[in-house]
DNA sequence: CTTGCTTACATGCCGATTGCATATATGCTC
DNA sequence: GAGCATATATGCAATCGGCATGTAAGCAAG
C-alpha cells in the first residue's frame, strides 16, 4: 500500500463482489442453488447469488447479506473460498469476485425458495479426488446447464475444498437436518468424495471421535431395524493426548 | 450481481489491495519480510510488502508484482490465502486485501534483498496446531515487532494454512535450495509445525512417497557420517491404487 | 593407525487404525 | 411365525507410525 486511497479515486479501480456456491444434499447428490439471469451478460443463463460489496460493510456481511436476500436463508454455515481476479471474467468491466460457499440442509432450503425463481441442479465432477477444474451442473432434465461467468470454476473449487476438508473438519453435518443416522452421514461423505466408503470404518471412526451423540431416539418408518440417531456435539469432548 | 457495474461507478467501492506474507526458514525457525512504514498510518511500523490492484492486471500478477517490485524476487512460490474485507482495517479508508502467501529459500532471499531496507524477523507463534490466532514477529533484537494493520492475522492465517497443507502437499521444498538432505527437510517440517517429529517415520515416508530422488551427492563438511542429498520430483512417479 | 565420537541409515517390534468377513440384533412384511 | 433387510458388534489380517536397536561412514584426537 504505497498510496494513499484518497489519491488513487481519481483513477478506477476494481469493482468488488461476492458469489455463493449454497449446496445442499438431495437424492444422495450435491446440489447447487442457481439463479436464472434476466439480464445481459449471460441473459438466460445459470448464476450463482450474487452481489457488490457495499462500501461499509464487510466481506464476510456481504455475503451473508446475499443469502438472505436471495436465498431467503440466515444463519447458515458460511466460509470464504477463494477470490476470483482475472481481467475480463465479467465482459461488464472489472470485476472481483470474493467466492464464498454455505452449507444447508435439503429440508430448509426447499422451504427457504419454495416460490422463488431459485433452482437446484446436481453437480457433476468430472475428475477424482482433489485433482480440481470446473465442475458443471445439471438441470433437471438431465442436460448441462450453461453457466454464466466462471461460475464453473467456482463450483469445482467448492467441491475441491470440500474433499479437502470433510475428513478432518466437521462440515457434513451441516448438510444434516439436527438428528440423522450414521447412514445418512456416511452418503454425505460418500457425496462430497464422490467415491464409496466402508460403513465399518465409517462408524467406528465417527464413533471413536466423539463428534456425535446417541440421542436415544431411531429412525422410524423404514422397513427393517431403524438405526438410531445422532446428533452432532459442538463442543468437543476429551482429546486425545499422549502422557 | 445485480446491476451494472457502470451505474455503480458513481458510487464509492472499496479498494482493491494485495499483501504478500514471504516466508524463509533461517536458523530453523520461519522468518518474514516485513518493511517499515516512512508514512502514517503506522509509521514507523513493520509491515507485508503490498500494493493497490490495478486496474488491468489480474489479483495474482498484483502479488507477483508485488514480490517483483518490493522484494527482487521472480517465480518464486506463490499462493492465495484469504481476503481480508473488514471495514476499519486501513484507517485510511475502505481497503480490501487479497492476502497471499510465498515460500523462498533463504538463500535466494537474502541476495534478493540484500542492500534493500527489508528485514526479516522470526515468527513467534502463540498456539500449537491448527488453532490460529494472531501471530506476531521477533525483531533482531528478540522483541515483539509493532505490525501494521492487521498484518498478525495475516501471518496467523499464513500459519494456519502452511501446518495444514504440508503434510499432504510439496510446499516444504519451496523453502529449501534444489539439493537437501532429509534432516534438512525434516527440519523444515519442525519450523513450519511447531513440533518435533519422528526422524525414522520421516525418512520412511518420504522415501515411500515417491516426492523426492537421490541426487547420488552427499553432504560434505560435517563431521560425521555425510547424508545423502536428495531433489525435489516434480511429476509423481506410480501411483498406488488397489487393483 | 587406532580409538572414539557423531550422525546417517537399516531393521525389527509393538500398538493403533483400517478394510474385510462373520455373527447377532431388531424392526417390518407376509 | 418365517423371511427379509439393515443395524450393530466382534474378530482377523494387513498396514502404518512410533520406538528401539544395530550397523555404517565420515572426522578428530592420540
Amino acid at each position: 500500500m504505497e498510496a494513499d486511497p484518497d489519491d488513487l479515486d481519481r483513477f478506477p479501480h476494481p469493482h468488488l463482489a461476492v458469489d455463493v456456491v449454497l449446496l445442499t444434499l438431495q437424492q444422495g447428490a450435491l446440489q447447487v442453488l442457481l439463479l436464472r439471469r434476466p439480464v445481459a451478460p449471460f441473459c438466460g443463463a445459470l448464476a450463482l447469488p450474487g452481489g457488490f460489496v457495499r462500501i461499509d460493510e464487510s466481506v464476510a456481511d456481504a455475503a451473508a447479506r446475499v443469502l438472505a436476500t436471495k436465498c431467503n436463508l440466515r444463519g447458515v454455515f458460511v466460509e470464504q473460498l477463494f477470490t476470483f481476479g482475472e481481467p475480463g471474467r465479467d465482459p461488464r468491466g472489472r470485476v472481483v469476485s470474493v467466492a464464498h460457499y454455505a452449507l444447508v440442509p435439503a429440508d430448509r432450503l426447499v422451504g427457504a425458495i419454495a416460490g422463488t425463481e431459485a433452482t437446484l441442479a446436481r453437480l457433476e465432477v468430472p475428475w477424482r479426488g482433489a485433482t480440481g477444474g470446473p465442475v458443471h451442473a445439471l438441470d433437471g432434465d438431465g442436460k448441462q446447464a450453461r453457466l454464466a461467468f466462471d461460475h464453473a470454476d467456482l463450483l469445482g473449487m467448492t467441491v475441491q475444498r470440500l474433499r479437502g476438508k470433510i475428513d478432518y473438519a466437521p462440515v457434513g453435518f451441516e448438510l444434516l437436518p439436527d438428528r440423522f443416522t450414521l447412514l445418512d452421514l456416511l452418503q454425505v461423505h460418500e457425496a462430497v468424495l464422490g467415491e464409496t466408503l466402508n460403513k465399518d470404518s465409517f462408524r467406528r471412526r465417527l464413533l471413536a471421535s466423539g463428534l456425535i451423540t446417541a440421542t436415544g431416539g431411531q429412525r422410524d418408518g423404514v422397513a427393517h431395524r431403524p438405526a438410531a440417531l445422532f446428533r452432532f456435539r459442538s463442543q468437543r469432548p476429551t482429546r486425545r493426548r499422549q502422557p
